[in-house]
DNA sequence: CAACAACATAGACACTTGTCTAAAGATCGA
DNA sequence: TCGATCTTTAGACAAGTGTCTATGTTGTTG
């Protein structure tokens, strides 16, 4: 088997698997999604908790590889990392021997 | 909107979430869905942890419906409950506008 | 019935985690 | 430089959770 950048090692697995369990993180990773990019600031005004709860969630899906942040001036935007969702969805699908909804190849 | 049986509402969705999110719970599901049908006691052989815990995993993984457990005498035998698993992966690629043949177009 | 085997339940405990307030950086405008 | 704005970090706390031991429940077998 070829080792390529998008191998998800058990490490990443669990913290991509725990960071989408929390439904209000999962919900500001799909407000991520959704737009483009989006500031912090715009996240805080669309979610009743506090600025650094926000600032929480955002360094867990940070850390698990789901988004990355671009920093301007005082603001800090984020977007999604692409592919690493895809890569998620399709081991849990290889693991559980599950249809997966991202297209695999190469098994 | 037309409801079907294959909607799956945020309770759910976040109990699968949640249940895949422990590595060993993660691994037990695995190993049912590998062998076609398993039996509580087969699992306690095969991890490290006592016969309370595994049915407390299977417990968790049956009120999410991941899985389903048919009795015969004093033992019980897991499966997979079908369709289950992938409706979670396309609700989760639907939710975040990932990879999946039916969802994205238009951003 | 009595003893055993498979599984579930109850209660306890340590550890994790989602949240908050308070404070510290960091960057901009005046 | 001063103050305002955006974000991160530190510390605390309550709720959640993975695990255990101990016990209950159900079914099997002498």
């Amino acid at each position: 088997m070829v080792y390529t950048t998008s191998m998800m090692i058990q490490e990443q697995f669990t913290r991509i698997a725990k960071a989408l369990a929390d439904p209000r993180r999962f919900e500001i990773l799909a407000m991520i999604a959704a737009e483009n990019e989006v500031a912090c600031k715009a996240m805080v005004e669309a979610f009743p908790v506090s600025q650094a709860t926000i600032s929480h969630h955002l360094k867990e899906l940070a850390t698990a590889g789901l988004i990355d942040v671009r920093r301007e001036g005082q603001s800090g935007y984020y977007r999604v990392r692409p592919g690493v969702l895809d890569d998620y969805l399709a081991e849990v699908a290889k693991r559980l021997h599950a249809a997966s909804p991202a297209s695999i190849s190469s098994t």
